[in-house]
DNA sequence: GAGCACTGC
C-alpha cells in the first residue's frame, strides 16, 4: 500500500501542466479479465498460486473459517481471494460429503471467467469438479462441482428451491463492498439462514471502508467479550501499482470541457500510455469524443509525430463498436476511451496509464411519494473516485486527475447509497415474501431502505392480486408470480394473458422489454435509422411495434444482417428469444395455454393493462399528460413511437425516467373503460366521464 | 418540441 506523505500538487486543466504526485490508496477491485496462461513462458500453476498476496494467509483464512461463523475478507485488488480462497477451502475439506462451496458475483462475465481460471488451476474441465451457474447458462453438475461460481442474483433464486443453501457448506460473497441489490438480500437472508445452520460459514469479500459494517451486522456476539465473537475480519494487501492523484487548482466550472483539455495536455507533456476518462452519459461521451477527434485532426496535420485514437464506451454503444475498446493499437498511438461508468467495475481496459475523474455519475434514486424512478446526475463517493483511480495502475504506476480540488474530494461521501435504498422494491418484497419472509418491514436489512419504499411496493403488490388484505402471498398468483424473473407488473401481465387469448404475444411483449437498447441510433446515421424504424411503428403505441419487429426478425430468418440493415440490436433480440423461451417454460409450468390474438391489438393491449393499470396517464388541455393516481405531469419520452404522433387520450406506461422532465417510456394506447373494468379495486369512475385513482382525491 | 448510468433473475 502506497503512504500518502509526499507534497501535495494541484494543476489548472488548460494551463499549467501536471505536477508533482501524490500516491494514495486505492480501494479493492473486481476481479478481472481472464489471465491467459502460456505454458512456455509462465510459471507452473502451483508456483504462481504461492506467489499471490492471499497466500501466506492461506492457514490463517482456514483457522478463521473453523472458528467463525462469518468471516470478513478485505482483500485488494490483484491479492487473489476470488481464486485462491475456494481452493484453500476444498483443499482443507470444505468439500466433502457433497458438499459445495459456493462464491458469487455481482456480474455474470465475472462468475464465467473467474471459473474459467480456477478450473484452468485445477486442471478440471469445466462443468465438472469447478463449475457456474448463471442465468440462462448452467455450467455445473450437481453431483461433481464441489467449486461453484454464481451470480448473486442467482444464488438468491436458489434460495427459493432450497430456503437453508444445504448443499453449501460455505458461500463467499464477492465484491461486497458494491452493494448491489441482490448481495445486500443475499446477505440479509444468509444472516437468517446462519441462526437455523450453525455448521454454514459466510465469506464476506469487501473494501475497507465496509468491512466494519459487514462486521457489526454478522456477529451475533452480545456478551461484550470478544472471544464470543461469531464473525472475523482478516486484511489481504493487494499487488497494484502506485497512482499519483492530482487535484485542480480551483473548481473546474465544465468538466467537459476540462476532460478534453487534460486528455491533451496529457497528450503533450506525458510519456507513452492510454487514457481512460470518466463522464456521466452518452451525451457528454459523444460530445468530449467529438470535440477530441477534431483536436486529432488539427494536430495530425500539424504533423504531430503521435497520433490520437479516440473511443467512445457506453452499454448503449453497437457491440462492435464496444469491442473497439479493447484492440490493441501501434506504439505511435495513444488510446483515448470516453467512458460512462461502464469502465469503473464492468469492464477493464488494458494498458490505461492515465485516468480524468470528473467526479460526477448518473445514479438510479427512487421518490416514494411518486413511485418514479430517476436517473439524477450525482457526485461520487470517495470508494468510487478511488475505484476509477485503480484503473490507471493496473499493468503500471499510473496517474489519476481529478477535475475537482483536494477540498471537494474530502466533501463526497465515502460510499455509494447502496442500491437497496434508491430503488422500486415491489420485486424484493415479492421475492422476500416468497421466501417466507412474513414481515419484511422487519426483515433484517444491512442497509434497510425506507418504510415508505417499502409501503408503496406492499400496496403495488396488494393492487396486483399478488398480496392479501393481511400481507400474505396469494396462491396461487402472489406464487407464481414471484416465480417470474421480472418485476410483478409484468408477471401479473403474462399470468392472465390466457384469460385474454393472447398469451403467445404476451410472451414475445414481455421477453422485448427486458433488452435495452432494441433500435440502434448511431449518431452520425440518426437520420437514416429513424427512417428504417419507423417502418416497425403502430399507432398503438410501442409494446406492439416491439412485437412486430420481433415477428420480423423471426421471419428473416434471425439473420443478423437483417438487423442491420433495420438498424436492429442483434444481440438483443437474440437475448430477447432466450428470454421468451425462458417465460415460455414458466408459462407451461403453471399451464397457461398457448393462445394468440390472430392480429387482434385490442386483446393485447387489455391484457397489458391488466398488468399496468397502476401506471397509467390521460391527456391534459395543456397537451401533457397526468398520472391518474396522482396528477403528476408526464410526457412521451423521445424514444417511443407516439412521441410527435397526435397523443392518445389514454394510455399506460412502463416506466417514467426523470432527466429534465418525467418521461414515460415504452408507451401504448389504452380506452378508459379497460382501465375501470380491469382494475377496479384501483379505479372508479367519476364525474363527467373521467376516472380517477381510489388511493387519491377523485378529481 | 427532444433524450436513454449500470447490473441481475
Amino acid at each position: 500500500m502506497a503512504a500518502s506523505h509526499s507534497a501535495k500538487k494541484f494543476w489548472k486543466p488548460g494551463s499549467e501542466g501536471p505536477g508533482i504526485s501524490e500516491e494514495r490508496d486505492l480501494s479493492s477491485e473486481t476481479t478481472g479479465s481472464p489471465v491467459i496462461y502460456n505454458p512456455n513462458t509462465a510459471l507452473s500453476i502451483e508456483n504462481q498460486r504461492q506467489r499471490l498476496p492471499v497466500f501466506k494467509h492461506r492457514n490463517n483464512i482456514l483457522y478463521l473459517v473453523e472458528t467463525y461463523q462469518t468471516v470478513i475478507i478485505v482483500g485488494e485488488t490483484g491479492c487473489g481471494k476470488t481464486t485462491q480462497i475456494p481452493q484453500y477451502l476444498m483443499e482443507a475439506g470444505w468439500a466433502a460429503e457433497g458438499k459445495v462451496i459456493g462464491v458469487t458475483q455481482p456480474r455474470r462475465v465475472a462468475a464465467i471467467s473467474v471459473a474459467g481460471r480456477v478450473a484452468e488451476e485445477r486442471g478440471a474441465l469445466m462443468g465438472h469438479e469447478v463449475g457456474y451457474t448463471i442465468r440462462f447458462d448452467d455450467c455445473s453438475d450437481p453431483q461433481a462441482t464441489r467449486i461453484k461460481f454464481l451470480t448473486d442474483g442467482m444464488l438468491v433464486r436458489e434460495m427459493m428451491a432450497d430456503p437453508l443453501l444445504k448443499k453449501y457448506s460455505v458461500l463467499m460473497l464477492d465484491e461486497a463492498h458494491e452493494r448491489t441489490l441482490y448481495t445486500d438480500i443475499a446477505i440479509g437472508l444468509l444472516k437468517k439462514i446462519q441462526k437455523k445452520r450453525r455448521d454454514l460459514r459466510v465469506i464476506v469479500a469487501s473494501a475497507t471502508l465496509d468491512a466494519k459494517k459487514f462486521h457489526e451486522f454478522f456477529n451475533l456476539n452480545e456478551s461484550g467479550d470478544p472471544s464470543k465473537d461469531t464473525c472475523g475480519i482478516l486484511t489481504v494487501e493487494g499487488r497494484t501499482f502506485p497512482v499519483d492523484i492530482f487535484y485542480t487548482i480551483s473548481p473546474v466550472p465544465d468538466y467537459v470541457k476540462a476532460t478534453v483539455e487534460t486528455v491533451l495536455k496529457i497528450h503533450e507533456t506525458e510519456d507513452d500510455g492510454d487514457v481512460l476518462a470518466f463522464l456521466t452519459g452518452q451525451d457528454e461521451v459523444e460530445k468530449v469524443s467529438s470535440l477530441l477527434v477534431e483536436h486529432a485532426r488539427t494536430m495530425s496535420r500539424q504533423g504531430m509525430k503521435k497520433h490520437l485514437r479516440i473511443l467512445p464506451m457506453y452499454s448503449g454503444l453497437p457491440y462492435a463498436d464496444q469491442m473497439k475498446v479493447f484492440e490493441r493499437t501501434s506504439p505511435s498511438v495513444r488510446k483515448v476511451v470516453v467512458a460512462t461508468n461502464i469502465a469503473e467495475t464492468s469492464i477493464t481496459i488494458n494498458g490505461v496509464v492515465f485516468v480524468i475523474d470528473c467526479a460526477f455519475v448518473k445514479l438510479r434514486a427512487y421518490n416514494p411519494r411518486s413511485a418514479f424512478e430517476s436517473l439524477v446526475v450525482t457526485p461520487i463517493s470517495k470508494a468510487s473516485a478511488s475505484q476509477r483511480a485503480g484503473r490507471a495502475g493496473r499493468n503500471r504506476s499510473g496517474k489519476c486527475f481529478r477535475l475537482y480540488t483536494e477540498e471537494d474530494y474530502e466533501k463526497l461521501p465515502d460510499a455509494t447509497v447502496p442500491e437497496m435504498q434508491r430503488t422500486n422494491l415491489a420485486p424484493v418484497i415479492l421475492q422476500l415474501k416468497a421466501l417466507g419472509i412474513d414481515n419484511v418491514l422487519r426483515f433484517n436489512f444491512l442497509s434497510p431502505p425506507p418504510a415508505q419504499t417499502m409501503v408503496q411496493a406492499l400496496e403495488l403488490l396488494y393492487a396486483l392480486g399478488g398480496l392479501d388484505n393481511y400481507g400474505r402471498l396469494t396462491d396461487p398468483m402472489g406464487l407464481r408470480m414471484a416465480e417470474f424473473p421480472l418485476s410483478p407488473m409484468f408477471a401479473k401481465m403474462l399470468l392472465e394473458s390466457a384469460n385474454f387469448g393472447c398469451s403467445q404475444e404476451i410472451v414475445t411483449i414481455a421477453a422485448m422489454m427486458q433488452i435495452q437498447n432494441l433500435f440502434v441510433v448511431p449518431p452520425n446515421q440518426k437520420k437514416v435509422a429513424a427512417r428504417e424504424h419507423r417502418k416497425f411503428a403502430v399507432a398503438e403505441g410501442d409494446h406492439l411495434t416491439m412485437l412486430n419487429v420481433y415477428e420480423a426478425f423471426i421471419k428473416h430468418q434471425k439473420s443478423s444482417q437483417w438487423c442491420q440493415q433495420h438498424f436492429l440490436n442483434y444481440k438483443g433480440l437474440q437475448r430477447a428469444l432466450t428470454v421468451r423461451e425462458q417465460l415460455r417454460r414458466l408459462m407451461n409450468k403453471f399451464k397457461v395455454p398457448k393462445t394468440s390474438s390472430e392480429g387482434d391489438p385490442d386483446v393485447i393491449l387489455r391484457c397489458i393493462v391488466s398488468g399496468f393499470f397502476a401506471n397509467a396517464a390521460r391527456i391534459h388541455h395543456s397537451g401533457t399528460y397526468r398520472t391518474l393516481r396522482d396528477d403528476r405531469e408526464l410526457h412521451i419520452h423521445p424514444t417511443s413511437v407516439l412521441f410527435g404522433e397526435k397523443p392518445p387520450k389514454w394510455v399506460v406506461f412502463n416506466e417514467v425516467v426523470q432527466t429534465t422532465k418525467y418521461y414515460m417510456r415504452d408507451v401504448t394506447a389504452v380506452e378508459s373503460s379497460w382501465l375501470v373494468e380491469l382494475a377496479p379495486h384501483f379505479y372508479k369512475q367519476a364525474k363527467h366521464g373521467s376516472l380517477a385513482s381510489k388511493r387519491s382525491r377523485v378529481l
